[in-house]
DNA sequence: CTACCGATATTGCTAACCGATATAGTACTT
DNA sequence: AAGTACTATATCGGTTAGCAATATCGGTAG
């Protein structure tokens, strides 16, 4: 349905950008991404999160959370700055693809 | 400096608007691409471009231009509905990433 | 103590990435 | 007509990402 290389960028920020705004674990992520129109299985999700961990995007902790346990990821600094640079190639995106100058 | 893999795809719906407006060659692109701040190397560029084609999204004839041998790329049909979507997703990001609400 | 459930992790294969390097095609020079 | 220069495209090879399917973990309830 959708061609997943054109969008797994956009993915990764989604999720940056909620993890700046407030915890997130996996599971949460996968359903907001599907409102969105991405369907990413756990085999994809995972690892992502795991490397945008390894390269310093985010950070996690582990809690309990009715018996059940998650681990919550929240935006580094790094994270944020990312997320600034991301806003900045969006908008030429946007100039460029859409506005129709 | 840039982080490719956020960005890859941003790469390629800016290949694809440019191929919808007028015929694009692979260094023409790259300068372009360089303006936008997305330093590409041929080695990732070429390659690019033959998957867009295979899968759809392009089509080519070669033509020589001062002497020099150029493969002008266009999109297809399939490639204007593609960029069509992208331009859905990309206000969709903006809505969320940027507008604040 | 075990069956269950929400959640995360791993496996194994395929395909993409990408710097470096090679190749192709034309024109100019002599 | 052979050599050189220039522009442009193409490939090589090692590394990493993507992904569906499968496995595992941790806690609770019965």
């Amino acid at each position: 349905m959708i061609d997943r290389e054109f969008f797994l960028g956009f993915v990764k920020i989604h999720i940056i950008y909620h993890a700046s705004k407030e915890p997130i674990f996996g599971v949460e992520i996968m359903s907001e991404l599907a409102r969105h129109g991405y369907d990413i299985s756990p085999g994809t999700l995972y690892p992502m999160l795991h490397r945008l961990e390894r390269d310093g995007y985010l950070f996690s902790n582990r809690e309990i959370v009715g018996g059940k346990m998650r681990k919550y990821y929240r935006a580094t600094d790094e994270g944020l700055s990312m997320l600034a640079q991301s806003k900045k190639q969006i908008m030429e995106l946007v100039k460029e693809v859409i506005d129709e100058k």
